[in-house]
DNA sequence: AGGATAAGTTGACTCAGATCAAGACGGATA
DNA sequence: TATCCGTCTTGATCTGAGTCAACTTATCCT
């Protein structure tokens, strides 16, 4: 048990009144029904920045709902290669990775403090069988997950290192934006390595595109504090990267 | 409508006696239960080589469980890059990437003739809050969808062109000795382009892995048909490959 | 505050895989 | 049996990203 993580209890703000509810739980559930997945909610977890929500290998129980804070997700192989295979930010939902083989598939660690909240899986499954829109919520939530590893695939598969940094970053404004933040400005909560492996790429390939950007006007860079100067022209390279293609079509 | 698509009705194997229930529904119900499932497979389609199950954008009603015949699905963005996600055969489900959004995210292809039982999946939902085993089945396709997508990011990000093409080997032979398939012989369904496309390589490095690989004796290929004569080599291609590692543990 | 350590940048060079190009093969059609 | 077309192979060359290395700049810790 990593004792980096506390258990906070009793439990003060509830699902009815939790500002993430539209991003978590998106199903305009009557007061009841609300009330009986606030139950669901067995615990709170504060996670320090570095420490381990959950390992790869962990007997899975809960997923978890992010309240505050940042996580990545990484699987390793026997061999020491180790990949980021995501970010994830507060409103988003960690651990579907266990539902198959009831143990983690990969590692989710805090970039900053976070809190989490705790919601047995065992407990979610009887109640989305007697709220059918609960149930297709979670169905939602997984699907949600494939699409998402798709559009990864797609990019790992077939785009160029500017391509991937320029979706990456409009991915990730778009995701701040839909939480009140600036469509225009952020900050990186991970380092150059973890974007890295997380598309495909060294670290000094994430420098050195990032350079290339600012060089270009497109966005301005300081460090971890990201100004997208250019957003048009991120969504370009994403889109209309091959000019083969661009000509032709 | 794609015209090449037949419904064939009625049905005559029900699930109960369909020798695939133990890849497609393995848990194991009560004949009453799998009575009701059978229910839910409203009609069996077939599918003729080279025409779509479904198209990127479709509407999205139903899954599907391969009866006979190979798929593929690929993903396409606005400016013609198309990218094979994955490849189906008998006993799997095809479908699932229409959860989230109601509509499909991408299109599935066969590359063979094929059969598919349609389920709607309303009533999957319906029998499966009804029938708990069943839910968590359904929750474990969906979640296995998420954990074999996380290995293909593995392979996409951090594997070089002989370890993706030897995981790939060891993957589908894996799968086709599950379905009483020889673990050393096997027929690839798909071109050396859709291996690529797949594995994020170009057809002709495909092409000359292949015949690296017939040069060093790990496996037999002529055209389509490949016989692995040495599987250890290949798993230690994928485990063992970044010799530095393998040198420091 | 200051020194240690982690993170990021930049340059020079290398190399795995892409690209371009020319043939070979094999199954389908007539 | 001939030919046609999609598929596959192989060679020559190019290039985007990796590697190695030196250095700068933040951040953490006592």
């Amino acid at each position: 048990m990593d004792h980096h993580i506390k258990t906070l209890s009793p439990i003060k703000v509830g699902c009815a009144n939790c500002n993430l509810k539209d991003l978590c739980m998106p199903m305009g559930l009557n007061l009841t029904d609300t009330e009986r997945l606030n139950k669901v909610v067995t615990a709170r977890k504060r996670i320090k920045r570095g420490s381990t929500l959950y390992r790869l290998g962990d007997k899975f129980n809960s997923i978890y709902a992010i309240r505050t804070g940042y996580f990545k997700t990484c699987v390793t192989t026997e061999d020491g290669r180790d990949q980021v295979t995501g970010f994830q930010m507060a409103g988003e939902m960690l651990g579907l990775d266990g539902v198959m083989s009831d143990e983690h598939s990969c590692t989710a660690v805090a970039l900053e403090d976070a809190e989490v909240c705790v919601m047995p899986f065992d407990a979610i499954e009887q109640l989305s069988r007697e709220i059918p829109s609960l149930q297709r919520h979670v169905h939602k939530i997984l699907g949600g997950e494939i699409v998402r590893d798709q559009h990864v695939m797609l990019l790992l598969g077939s785009m160029r290192a500017e391509e991937r940094l320029a979706a990456f970053l409009l991915n990730l404004v778009e995701r701040l934006h839909a939480r009140g933040f600036s469509q225009t400005e952020l900050i990186l909560r991970m380092t150059r390595e973890e974007i890295g492996s997380y598309l495909g790429l060294k670290l000094e390939t994430i420098s050195r595109t990032f350079s290339k950007f600012a060089e270009e006007g497109i966005v301005d860079v300081n460090q971890r504090h990201i100004h997208i100067l250019d957003a048009q022209a991120l969504h370009q390279l994403v889109n209309h990267s091959n000019c083969k293609h661009a000509m032709a079509a």
